[in-house]
DNA sequence: AAAAGGAATTGAACGTTGTTTAAAACTTGG
DNA sequence: CCAAGTTTTAAACAACGTTCAATTCCTTTT
C-alpha cells in the first residue's frame, strides 16, 4: 500500500496528470486505462477517483495541456514576426500547426479524435482555452480589417483557424484524398490563406463601399 | 437457438447492419455493442463475428450507409440547380451540410468524431466513397477556372469542403467559440464561401497572367 | 430413411474496461 | 496513546470485444 505521506495531495495529482500524459504519448488514447496509470505510480485504481471524477475528467486535463503546448506554438515568435508579412506569418502558423498534428499525433487525436460527453466540454476553463488558440491569427489579420470591423476579423480568424483544422484533420484521419503527386494538406492551406485573405479584402470593399 | 434457415447468409448480413444503423441513430455509438445487437434480432453475441469481423469493421459499414447518405444530399438538385449561380449553390451545400450533421448527429459523429484504427479506413471502397463526395463541389467551381487548371480546381474543391468541414465539426463539437450573438458556423461558411472564391479568381489571374 | 458431412450458432470463457464501496491502513490532533 | 478523520486498497459489479469448443441444424449422400 502506498503511504499516505509518499504525496500530498497536489503532488499526487499532478503525478497522475504527468503519468496520464506519458501514456497517452506513448500510444494514444488506448494505452490510458485507470490500472494502467495506476500500476505504474504504485497505487491502486480506486486512488485516481480519490483525484479526478472520472476518467474523461482526466483525458479532460490532458487535452488541456494539449491546448496549452498549442497556445504556446501558434503564439511563438517564429509565426508572428513584425519582419514578415501577415500572409507569411499565416503560413508559418498553418505550417506549425501541422507539424503539431503529425509529431504530437496522440495528443492531437486525442483533443479532436475523441468523443466525450458534451457537458464535459462545455466546462469554463476549458473553453477558454480554446478560445485563446484564435487570438494569434486574429492578430496577423488585423491589417485587413478597419476599427469598425472587429466582428467581421474575429469571423475571419474562427473561419480560417477552422478550415485549416478541416483540412489537417481530414489529412491525419486519412479521409482527405490527395490531389496528385505530394499535394498535401499544407499546400492546400497555403492556397487557402493566399485565397480567403485575397477574398476578404474584396468583400470588405464591397460591403463597406455600399 | 436462432434458426439458421431463419435468414439466408445475406439476409442476416444485412439485419445486422440494418439493426447496427438503428442503434447509432437512437443512442450513437455507445448504444452499439455485439451484444445488445445480437439480443435485439435474437441471435447470440458470436453470431455476429461470423458475418462481420469485428465490432470496427461493423462500424466502417454503417459509415459507408452514412457517406452515401451525405453523398446523395450533397448531390441533390436543392444544391445543383443550374438556375442558381455557382456561390448560391454551394452555400445552399454548406447548409445542407450543416443540417444533415445536426439532424442525423449519431451519425455524423460516428464518422467524423470515432477513431478507428488507421488500417481500417484505408479499405478501398471507403476511400472511394470520400472520395466522391469531392464531385458536387468540383463541379460548381468550374466556371471559377479555366481548362489548363484543372489541378488546383481539384485542391479548391477539398479546400472549401474541408474547410466547411472544420467550421462544421468545431461548433458541433463545441469547440468554436462563437463571434457573437447569432453568429454561427452556417454564417461563417457563407462569408468563406464569398471570400474564398473572390480570392481564387484573383489568384489564379495573378498566377496565370504573371 | 438414416447416416454423414459441413456450416452456422451458441454459451461460456478470457481479458479488458470504468466505477463503486466497505474495510483496512495511515496520519494527525488532543 | 487513543480517537477522529482521510486516504488507499482490494474486491466486486456490470459491461465491453473477442475467441472457441461444443452443439445444433441443414444438406447431401448412401
Amino acid at each position: 500500500m502506498a503511504r499516505r505521506s509518499d504525496h500530498s495531495r497536489e503532488e499526487l495529482q499532478t503525478l497522475i496528470l504527468d503519468t496520464a500524459w506519458t501514456l497517452v504519448g506513448q500510444g494514444g488514447t488506448e494505452t490510458l486505462s485507470a490500472r494502467k496509470l495506476a500500476s505504474k505510480i504504485g497505487y491502486a485504481a480506486g486512488t485516481i477517483y480519490n483525484h479526478f471524477d472520472s476518467m474523461d475528467d482526466l483525458i479532460l486535463r490532458v487535452n488541456g495541456r494539449t491546448l496549452d503546448e498549442l497556445f504556446a506554438v501558434l503564439n511563438s515568435p517564429a509565426c508572428n514576426d513584425p519582419a514578415h508579412s501577415p500572409v507569411q506569418n499565416m503560413k508559418k502558423m498553418a505550417a506549425l500547426y501541422m507539424e503539431f498534428a503529425k509529431t504530437r499525433a496522440p495528443y492531437w487525436l486525442m483533443l479532436f479524435n475523441t468523443a466525450l460527453p458534451p457537458e464535459r466540454t462545455e466546462i469554463t476553463w476549458y473553453q477558454e482555452k480554446i478560445d485563446l488558440l484564435f487570438a494569434p491569427l486574429e492578430t496577423q489579420l488585423t491589417s485587413f480589417f478597419t476599427a469598425g470591423q472587429e466582428k467581421r476579423k474575429k469571423m475571419a480568424a474562427r473561419i480560417l483557424w477552422s478550415s485549416i483544422h478541416g483540412l489537417c484533420f481530414l489529412e491525419e484521419t486519412d479521409k482527405l484524398p490527395l490531389v496528385s503527386g505530394k499535394i498535401g494538406a499544407l499546400d492546400m492551406a497555403n492556397y487557402l490563406i493566399e485565397s480567403f485573405v485575397s477574398g476578404v479584402v474584396i468583400v470588405n470593399k464591397l460591403k463597406s463601399g455600399g
